[in-house]
DNA sequence: TGTTTCGACGTTTTT
DNA sequence: CGTCGAAACA
């Protein structure tokens, strides 16, 4: 038994435990992917269970890949996983759905509505019901919206105690409504529509009970109330559920993850095994104390006593960088360094922030000193301008009734329908509760004859309506041919016909990258060329619209990575920076107020700072820019819980009183703030220094009767000096 | 109808 | 700082 020979005894036990229901606790890593990688090998390869009665539930497209390939590896047959159901939770229900489509009336040529589309659904649906956008937020809607879907809410059944729940709860009804109009589905409803089939579908609920003999489910501290009850119907048949999580690593709360689903499973599932992997293979000894001590401040939680053989390891490295592109070349000074001394290899380190936007001068460090690095999500591709209006273009040619596609278009390029055009036709079609495809075709004289009675006389100018009708034979003619071309053959000729192409390239440097771009989707779209014609478009649309940030990840060159904390989880990397540790950056300044928001917050940093293996690096500014303004910064809460025998570098916890106080006044005049009149130096002075130049005095404090004074300089970062020796003057 | 300009507003994290 | 929508113009 050469699959098991490499397993630890409570691996082992895991991998083999393959009759009823199993919860695996796993702490940061202690080897979960083999875990899970094993065990489904071993069902195959050793009980002989057949791939297609398996079902495993990855949190990334990506993981989903990795599963497959390692798995796939500890097979002696090359094909062995065929017909095995694995992918991240929206994928999997999104196939559910469009194979039963038919069965729980659904058209199966759905779309998935993206977060942009979504939105764009609640404001029309805030119009439809005379709302003020002003005084309602749709995000604020969506968010409830969202919200009530991952606690598999309907309109019927969502809550009213508020002005504004009753407000939501009516937009929720009309968001509904606009959806089923446009045959689409967003990403919430891909879960509760798949958790309703398969509660109000005896026999369809019956069937996939049956065929799947083994369920195992990845990062399940991060599943929500959907999600969990999808698991727990479709295990409720053979009860073969096997679960892998750990509540110290979910960071998904805002999105309706709750890590108590661990303990509703020991509720449902009273006979369930609990294993306990407690063994750390990643990461050194201090490393693991770092995160420990992190951690334990948590109050919901479960101690643990994670343990490594790994030895103690280098220091943590806690530094204080001036502003963010301090920040920055600190990084690339560090990655330098440990290259040439042998210690690291630039692909081993990965940078890592709370916000996106933290990126951006990370990115410039590296760019200015021509250093090639990975970046994860961000400025999505599939976010860009040129590819949402080529994808809107295909999704049309799929499902035409997809209205938030033909608002997007219909007038990209110009040709002439303007927003009045688009106005008028929109209440017609909303008086037929018709899409505006449907109103489209009555124009065209093409619909059911009892739905053109419906209709009456249409409302166009003679000029609007030709207008109108150009864009209908198009787009006829796109619907056709999506059936019968490959799908980057259908983008060629869509590109072509629309003028999108011609009207892109107007010569500009700009317009030459968005046609990249629209290039680069048309390679992806490539990828489905060898489908079937009638499943390819379908296929490429549906994928595209379930990508998440690290899937696009590419593990092979040997450059640094950006990435968010919360991409980050589930990865390792040799050495980890973590940037921006500030109070109201990380923990995150809407979580401050909130207890289970800190805690959340804390978790994240755990996330973070459990990803390294052998170096970590904790980074704090003395001031970043937000918003275009640059302000001071105060030391994480998160750096103060770390025990000073972990770290190595300047800690802030003292300095952190003065540096509030600095903060309420940066620009204020030294003698004020001085707590003693025989200082010569005071936070927020500037002075010059004769090899590091200008800099702004952060600390002074008396030592021993000679004055200590910190400097922050913009390119070097936070320098000490004595003040007798180094030749400080006020600028 | 299409293009430009100005002010308001906002950002956590993602399928 | 950047996006989005409304208002103002061509």
């Amino acid at each position: 038994m050469t699959l098991l020979s490499t397993l630890n005894p409570p691996q082992r036990q895991a991998v083999t435990t393959t009759t009823g229901p199993v919860l695996v606790l796993a702490g940061p890593g202690s080897g979960k992917t083999r875990v899970l990688t094993h065990r489904a090998a071993y069902l195959i390869q050793e009980l002989g269970v057949e791939p297609w009665r398996l079902m495993a539930v990855t949190f990334t497209n990506k993981a989903a890949g990795v599963m497959s390939e390692r798995t796939a590896a500890l097979l002696d047959s090359p094909q062995g996983l065929r017909g095995m159901i694995l992918g991240t939770f929206h994928s999997i229900c999104a196939r559910f759905l469009r194979m039963q489509a038919v069965a729980i009336g659904l058209n199966p040529r759905y779309v998935i509505f993206d977060s942009d589309d979504q939105l764009q659904v609640v404001k029309q649906a805030l119009r439809d019901l005379n709302l003020d956008e002003k005084r309602y937020n749709p995000r604020a809607i969506h968010a409830a919206i969202s919200n009530a879907k991952n606690e598999l809410l309907t309109p019927e059944t969502f809550p009213i105690t508020t002005h504004h729940e009753e407000i939501a709860a009516r937009v929720y009804a009309r968001y509904q409504h606009l959806l089923a109009l446009s045959s689409a589905l967003d990403f919430d409803d891909l879960l509760m529509r798949a958790v309703f089939m398969l509660r109000d579908h005896e026999p369809i609920r019956r069937q996939y009970q049956q065929r799947l003999q083994y369920i195992m489910v990845d990062e399940f501290q991060d599943t929500n109330s959907a999600q969990y009850e999808l698991v727990r119907l479709l295990a409720e048949g053979q009860r073969n559920v096997f679960v892998v999580g750990d509540e110290d690593q979910s960071i998904y709360g805002w999105r309706g993850a709750d890590f108590r689903n661990v303990e509703r499973f020991r509720q449902d599932f009273p006979d369930a095994k609990v294993i306990l992997l407690e063994q750390n293979y990643r990461s050194t000894q201090i490393i693991l104390d770092a995160a420990n001590a992190l951690i334990s401040r948590n109050f919901h939680r479960t101690p643990k006593k994670l343990f490594t053989d790994r030895g103690a390891g280098v220091k943590i490295v806690l530094h204080q960088a001036f502003d963010e592109q301090d920040e920055g070349n600190f990084i690339l000074d560090e990655i330098v360094r440990l290259q040439q001394e042998g210690a690291a290899q630039p692909g081993d380190c990965a940078i890592m922030y709370r916000t996106n936007a933290q990126s951006r001068a990370v990115e410039e460090a590296f760019i200015r000193r021509g250093v090639p690095y990975r970046l994860v999500g961000a400025t999505r591709f599939y976010n860009r301008r040129e590819i949402k209006d080529a994808l809107a273009y295909m999704r049309l040619a799929h499902n035409p009734h997809d209205d938030v596609s033909l608002r997007r278009v219909i007038n990209v390029p110009p040709r002439s329908i303007g927003a009045a055009s688009v106005d008028r036709l929109s209440s017609w079609a909303a008086t037929l509760d018709a899409s505006l495809y449907t109103g489209l075709r009555l124009l065209g004289g093409d619909a059911e004859p009892e739905l053109a009675a419906r209709a009456g006389v249409h409302p166009f100018s003679g000029r609007a309506r030709t207008a109108l009708m150009h864009f209908y034979t198009l787009l006829q003619g796109w619907i056709a041919a999506g059936s019968v071309l490959t799908p980057a053959q259908l983008l060629d000729r869509i590109l072509d016909e629309s003028g999108y192409r011609d009207w892109l390239q107007d010569g500009s440097e700009e317009a030459q990258e968005r046609w990249d771009n629209v290039l680069e989707l048309r390679t992806v779209s490539a990828g489905y060329d060898d489908l079937p014609r009638d499943q390819a478009l379908a296929a490429f649309l549906e994928e595209v619209a379930l990508v998440s940030d690290v899937d696009d990840y590419e593990a092979s060159s040997n450059a640094p990575t950006l990435l968010t904390l919360h991409a980050a989880k589930g990865l390792e990397f040799g050495v980890v920076f973590i940037t921006g540790l500030e109070e109201g950056l990380l923990p995150h300044s809407r979580s401050l107020e909130d207890p289970d928001g800190m805690e959340e917050e804390r978790r994240l940093a755990y996330v973070g700072v459990t990803r390294a293996a052998n170096r970590l690096y904790l980074l704090h500014t003395f001031r970043r820019s937000a918003w275009g303004r640059s302000e001071p910064s105060a030391p994480s809460r998160f750096l103060r819980d770390l025990p000073a025998s972990v770290t190595s570098g300047h800690r802030p916890g003292s300095a952190h009183r003065r540096m509030t106080t600095w903060g309420r006044e940066p620009q204020a005049p030294a003698s004020r703030h001085s707590p003693s009149n025989r200082l010569q130096f005071s936070p927020g002075q500037r002075v010059r220094h004769p090899t590091f130049g200008e800099g702004t005095v952060i600390t002074s404090t008396l030592m021993g009767g000679d004055e200590e004074v910190s400097v922050a300089f913009r390119s070097q970062g936070v320098k000490r000096f004595l003040a007798s020796l180094a030749n400080l003057k006020p600028v």
